[in-house]
DNA sequence: TTGTAGGCGTTATCAT
DNA sequence: ATGATAACGCCTACAA
């Protein structure tokens, strides 16, 4: 059904439709309501794409994620429809995986669908072959990250300074009487290396004994939710194996720390007693957990709705910063 | 840039561009290789919305979730699209939130973007407004709910029968010795209507007192997940202040249960010794908390994947059955 | 107030 | 092997 059709079935050309369904101006009354009135009668519906194709620009905004399953992720992505249906502009969400090619071909593919704006959610996307799939592909139209950054003029990027964070927790754990701090890592994103930088930073300044830099884990890459917590318990199980003495661990994400909890609990070590545990997003897991957990708020879904702020600020033509960066706070419970 | 600005370059035609592009048969190579190299050196990249106008079908399938931050729904939404970009299909995912008519809306929104199929995930969706809206925009295309069901010819469900699981949920509460047992709602969707008719099956059939049967909690919408858990808190402690010999309580959800547990911990109330407690869902949540939770698994996850199988069987013109309901199963652990 | 004609960027058909 | 032309469905000048 197009508006040829009604425009027949009306004894009117297709332009006076077209009119009536964007209710312009010049149009008699009786013509008017006898075009709606067959409407109605066929659920005359219009093609969004042939839309997208005539009406320039297409008001729609891409969104990367790389993967939905992760609970800020999901937040995050829940709160950035919300804000960007509320500007006027329609959400394309996408999930990526953990590859940087299928990443950078997402680039692509939204290249194609030409939208107005990107929003790429996780420091995962600061990459090089990302970089240059913007630089190829779209090179001038506005690209948000969402903790993360890429030195280009059309890329915007809203960070938590996790580094400092991850020092300040593990300053705090020395500080509590910790000797022997180790760091479990579960994949090394950039958000991931610049905790583990902060954690270096922490143990040199800390410690003093000229022992070895304790740091486990591995790149567990697309695991669901439940393996990386079972990846927690066993790196856990490695450390305490390898260096009975720890009496603190520094996990680069909650879930991770919750498997460590639970390898604790396991072997009846107390927690924060024997050994200290601290995790890193500040998630519903750790509130949930016993011994609750303490946790970096790396406030994600704050600078989530900071970035698409600044994102619909540029497609305002406002002037915007091109790279933030907000602080991180311990919120300390049981666990240390 | 387009096919004519890249021919103009190359000097050829359009139509010679276009093949150059979906690599047809019949072009010289020598003319094969110049068209490829200015393609390259434009970065020429196809304009997916005038594709998808001028090829028909459209490859594309509509999915709707009411709250991607629902733990399940983030979980389904990844398999989803997993599965469906596998055959070949892309997907447009969108969040409803939980109005009915935002819900219709959004099939409208589908149909002018002419999907070739739809999922809907959760039993939110089986509501008379959305079957309206199926029968008035999408009569001829499939649409498949996940754990729903719409009576329309065109309509797939898989389901999971939760009345009978939370009526085995009760059953096993009064077997362990629990004399008073409470069913606490999140909101009344027909998956939590069903629950609670099984709910109400059991207590009618194991409690001969001829007491109240007790139900409390509301239609709590659109609230995060945090704010679901502290809603569990509050109810749990209306249930136990207006009935204080409860000894078991049955939550719709699992966070609900959560924000139980918690307050029943804040009251140094033994579970399951004094109160026995079950959730439904079998999320992470309840394997983190402790007591471990009892809970109903409605195998969300698993039915997504049949769901999406199924759809893409009616796509490839498979027969198909237009309900199938599957059995819940009760995991035990701690809290009961 | 209404209608005609052209364009959006691609693919497909049919000539050449 | 290549190119001209129509078609997809809508919007918008401009003409009547």
């Amino acid at each position: 059904m197009t508006i040829y059709d009604i425009a027949k079935a009306a004894g009117v050309s297709a332009s006076t439709v077209s009119k009536v369904l964007n209710d312009k101006q010049g149009i008699n009354e009786k013509t008017r309501d006898k075009v709606k009135k067959i409407l109605e009668e066929n659920n005359y519906s219009p093609n969004k794409i042939v839309k997208d194709l005539v009406i320039q620009p297409t008001k729609i905004i891409g969104v990367l994620v790389e993967d939905i399953r992760v609970s800020h992720h999901a937040e995050s992505a829940y709160i950035i429809e919300q804000q960007i249906t509320k500007a006027g502009y329609t959400c394309i969400t996408l999930s990526t995986g953990s590859s940087p090619e299928r990443k950078a071909q997402y680039i692509k593919i939204l290249e194609q669908r030409r939208v107005e704006a990107v929003i790429l959610m996780g420091s995962m996307f600061a990459l090089k072959e990302v970089k240059q799939s913007i630089e190829k592909h779209l090179p001038n139209i506005p690209v948000a990250i969402i903790n993360g950054y890429i030195d280009l003029p059309n890329v915007y990027g809203v960070l938590i300074d996790e580094e400092k964070g991850v020092e300040n927790c593990t300053d705090l754990l020395f500080k509590k009487g910790c000797k022997n701090v180790a760091f479990a890592i579960n994949s090394y994103t950039p958000s991931n290396n610049n905790k583990l930088k902060g954690f270096k930073t922490s143990v040199l300044k800390n410690k003093t004994d000229g022992s070895n830099i304790l740091v486990y884990g591995g790149s567990y890459k697309d695991i669901d939710l439940e393996t990386t917590i079972q990846r927690g318990f066993e790196v856990t199980e490695k450390i305490l194996e390898e260096n009975p003495n720890v009496d603190g661990i520094v996990y680069s994400i909650d879930l991770l720390a919750i498997g460590g909890l639970q390898f604790l609990e396991s072997k009846n070590i107390e927690v924060p007693k024997q050994v200290s545990v601290i995790g890193v997003d500040n998630s519903l897991y750790g509130k949930i957990c016993r011994p609750k957990l303490t946790s970096l708020d790396n406030r994600f879904v704050e600078i989530s709705r900071n970035t698409c702020k600044a994102l619909l600020d540029v497609l305002n033509k406002k002037e915007v910063s091109h790279k933030i960066i907000l602080p991180a706070q311990i919120i300390e419970r049981e666990s240390s």
